[in-house]
DNA sequence: TCAAAAGTGTTACATATACACCCATGT
DNA sequence: ACATGGGTGTATATGTAACACTTTTGA
């Protein structure tokens, strides 16, 4: 019933036709212009999908865990490290890439688009960021796994404050607003959305003020990474409104 | 700076050392008896680990989809189809698998025990259930695995009520209270647990009783997948307590 | 003085929590 | 009659949702 020569956990020999395939790692790379949710993408040079635009990717190295393929990606084409970064799922449709069997392994990074910029001057790779709410088709699966990348984001901004990757150091409820909007994709109450937030503990007033803006200027936050380890441990955070 | 001969995404020859990987499914087959929560656990003959004990598993075929091949593996391991399957996420550290550089992708499926024990009489294949209290170490990096589809489990049912698929067609209150007890790992009050399965309106009285029990026979209910679908797409549960 | 965004409280409503006793059956 | 699990209601606390006006700045 069961070929017990071709079950891996319970015991094979190496079984040459299984090893012709390969692994790439996807990076939904999100960034935050203080209105819309955008994403990192690239041009596809790839013939099946020539002049396409894609999400930025690469084949895992047979030496290199798949975080650190993650990892390396965005190192290379951002120039940043430490950045947030989260496994979505696998992906592994069999015709998903014209070249041969590659099972994509999605990751979404959150990273702050100024700090980008600074880093990014030196490697012209011809990435651009494209509002999320804007992309059109895309190469491969990319479009799905784009998608699983928003949601998988969503669910978790609701329970855990992430969205501050995004931001500048210091930033306004306002923005923060915006952003919360952004991913969710919906408008929130702006008082409600204070009061929780400043009820979650996580947000430093900065005592200190916006300049050289054409309004009242706001009061600028930044956010305690501390206080927000302790309240992992302690409890879940809820943010739905 | 970026080596665009071995970026996947943007166009590749095929690059014939990046295609020696293999990919494999990992199953972790949830049950419940009444009491506990289980898990299908088999005897591991891979020489690096002989005579541990190992998820269910197998490599992907190079022409099968991903999720295919986590259907096949339940078919030929429960003798189950349209069961129910979830991916939790990718495990990729280099050395997790001895024979070579493999990639495995976990699942969860929630089968009900008394229906394997039906359909699996012909497939003798040595796998046992295990409470998930009491799995001691297992071979491969699968223990880490079972972790994290625990967690998974956790989080799916606190939103959705998937935990129907565990138990049999016709069950009661108590036998439902329990099984959330034993995937949630803490105990639920009694009354308040009643009242919202009740208030979710997935419950479907069969206005039938239990028989030859030694206590007052309890009420059995049934789940209405019907009107399930219609909340989903309605908006979401939410089960906390 | 105008435009633009900042900032601020209260009330109604819904949901979550805590808690203890009587009931029906088989032995 | 007793042991076993089945079944039920209320009060309180907490969280969520809805809602509009005044303030401060630069132009």
């Amino acid at each position: 019933m069961i070929d017990y020569k071709t079950n891996i956990n319970t015991g094979l020999k190496q079984i040459d036709s299984y090893f012709k395939s390969a692994f790439s790692v996807d990076c939904v790379i999100f960034g935050f212009d203080g209105k819309d949710l955008k994403v990192l993408l690239v041009k596809c040079l790839d013939e099946n999908y020539l002049g396409q635009t894609a999400l930025i990717g690469d084949l895992v190295d047979p030496k290199e865990d798949l975080d650190e393929a993650a990892y390396r990606i965005l190192k290379n084409r951002t120039g940043l490290s430490n950045v947030y970064l989260e496994q979505v799922k696998a992906f592994g449709r069999v015709n998903r890439h014209p070249t041969g069997r590659v099972i994509t392994v999605a990751y979404y990074s959150l990273i702050n688009i100024e700090q980008y910029k600074e880093n990014s001057a030196s490697y012209n790779n011809q990435a651009s960021w494209v509002n999320v709410q804007e992309v059109g088709e895309l190469a491969f699966d990319h479009n799905g796994i784009l998608e699983a990348s928003r949601d998988s984001l969503k669910n978790k901004v609701l329970t855990h404050p992430v969205g501050f990757n995004l931001l500048s150091e210091k930033f306004t409820l306002t923005e923060l607003q915006n952003l919360y909007e952004a991913i969710l994709d919906k408008p929130l109450d702006k008082r409600n959305f204070r009061k929780k937030m400043i009820s979650m503990n996580v947000l430093v007033d900065l005592e200190e003020m916006q300049k050289d803006v054409a309004h009242r200027p706001a009061r600028l936050y930044s956010f305690d990474e501390k206080r927000y380890e302790q309240l992992l441990q302690s409890r879940n955070f809820n943010f739905d409104s």
